[in-house]
DNA sequence: TTGAAAGCGCTAACAG
DNA sequence: CTGTTAGCGCTTTCAA
């Protein structure tokens, strides 16, 4: 292993003034030029595990999320990591499978490898963030709030809901059903508040009881509730899910019983990029997934540098893909 | 931060008798049990910084794709990080976006950051693994072979071009084409190769030339493809997608012009996750993606731990998921 | 089995 | 601007 020293000699400085060299203080540009040129010849890299042994800090940020095979978290991670590694930070992916527990592991991991900040899609509001920010390290929760009084980036998870249910509306269907995530999730409760506030006065209240539907995340959860629909005395005659998944599963069943979109009316909170339908069937909410990880990102790394502000938290826009094609 | 110090003045004995508690050798019972109740009611975690520079090396392992997004390779690093975790090992996840740079960029850090060793998802065969070779770390590839000698995980890549081709024979279709990724990367060229083999004597050679397409990756890429194959003097009946994002731009094209599958028979090199297609319209030739990160984590791990077997390749094979819905 | 002590490679005072 | 020096927290000889 090449060290600052094997430089240092080559170059005939001290391994301060080498260090001073990767670092960016005042060298003279003799020096400085003579220390490239070593440490070139050498294929010297600096050893990062000692230099955050020193400085008690590492170029690395941890990102937590529930789950890793939903496209809507790789989109934010594309962000966060573009954003990191443009400011010469790795990111350490930490796939919590929505589980408390394993979060907290992955968050001691992140202590005692000496990362410098941490951003969390929480599993649940059960999350525990006290250990790491005990070690004053700045955290960021994107997709949903947590209880403490931290930085933060969500989204308009109402306005997502009532902009999903109206543009149905407006395209002239008339029983609304809603599925969304399990009902203690505040994001899931928020778009079906949303969703509700949208079709008051289209149906009954006990209708709008009966329309509403909470699933699992997950496509399956999204399939169950739509056979439930559809099973009703009265079904609906379209529907909003509450998130990319659930959309996928509610598709495939209407696909199933023979009414594609628009035949049924179909609005998604979320993206669906890989799906094989049409886009012009369904109506989307399209999520800022991508932008919440890249703001995310910023603010930690502002965090990181040492801003102290009071925490902020950034509500991000969406932006409604209304379907384009009409009732078949 | 809490230290070996002061667990060790906690528990009275010295800050060696602690690391060794913490290492697995022999400490008399008492001593173990008065280091874990002082390590415990302190709170303390190892630093894992000092323990990488001292001894080395990091519980940390680095994975390199091409395409954080894409479904197939998340499969992929849920599985390697599900074996490395369990093996009390973070991961790092590097986005290459198939740019060598990055890649070599990426590997540069794995070497400073201490990483014990890597698998990468080659972006091509321009791929230059030497420096990290150089330095004695265990490299594993995955999805694409390399020019090193080294251990790789892949797949049946020109079986499963042969039994998706054969599988839509058997259907019935009679002009089956192909649609494959960029034909310099090998295993799009070996699918492809599959194909041709399949559907050998059931047009002429000319034919099967018009009806071959090698596209870029991703959606759009088929979706190109697909429309050049369908503008054909004699358009197929059929077609193979070499990987699944090919597959869902060739499905969109194909549901534009009303031929949804069966209608146009489809055959997918590649698991379409969030489809909104009833599985049953179309052939899947399911990629051991998962399978193919457990294994590839589980030999860069006992290579980690020591192993100096000469090189391995393990192929990984497919499972054919014929359409079930006869053609409309 | 246990403790003392010497570093791993780097950075950050402190002098000069 | 530059060199000397003292650790960061841990592991690992070497003795006891």
């Amino acid at each position: 292993m090449v060290t600052i020293y094997d430089v240092a000699r080559l170059a005939q400085v001290s391994p301060a003034t080498v260090s001073r060299v990767f670092n960016g203080t005042s060298v003279s540009a003799e020096k400085v030029a003579a220390v490239r040129r070593a440490a070139k010849s050498l294929d010297f890299t600096p050893n990062r595990a000692a230099r955050s042994l020193r400085r008690q800090s590492s170029e690395v940020i941890g990102l937590v999320i529930p789950d890793i095979e939903n496209p809507y978290f790789t989109e934010m991670a594309r962000g966060v990591e573009d954003v990191a590694s443009e400011a010469g930070f790795s990111v350490v992916l930490c796939n919590s499978d929505s589980q408390t527990e394993k979060e907290s592991t992955y968050l001691q991991i992140a202590i005692a490898e000496h990362m410098s900040g941490v951003i969390i899609a929480p599993a649940s509001d059960r999350t525990r963030l006290d250990g790491i920010l005990a070690t004053g390290r700045p955290v960021v929760a994107v997709d949903r709030g947590t209880t403490y009084d931290i930085d933060g980036v969500v989204m308009a998870n109402r306005a997502a809901g009532t902009s999903a249910a109206e543009s149905l509306l407006a395209a002239g269907y008339r029983r609304v059903a809603y599925i969304g995530g399990p009902q203690e999730i505040d994001t899931a409760a928020e778009r079906a508040a949303g969703w509700r506030s949208a079709i008051a006065g289209t149906v009954s209240d006990a209708d709008a009881e009966e329309l509403l539907r909470f699933a699992t995340f997950g496509v399956d959860g999204g399939r169950q509730a739509m056979e439930e629909l559809l099973a009703l005395p009265a079904p609906p005659d379209a529907v909003v899910a509450g998130n990319n998944l659930i959309g996928v599963g509610a598709i495939q069943v209407l696909t199933e019983h023979g009414l594609t979109p628009p035949e049924t009316g179909v609005a998604v909170i979320g993206s669906l990029p890989f799906t094989t339908l049409s886009p012009t069937a369904v109506t989307v909410v399209r999520l800022p997934a991508r932008h919440m990880g890249v703001t995310a990102a910023r603010m930690l790394l502002e965090r990181i540098a040492g801003d102290d502000q009071p925490p902020r938290t950034v509500v991000l826009r969406n932006e409604l893909q209304p379907a384009s094609a009409a009732r078949g």
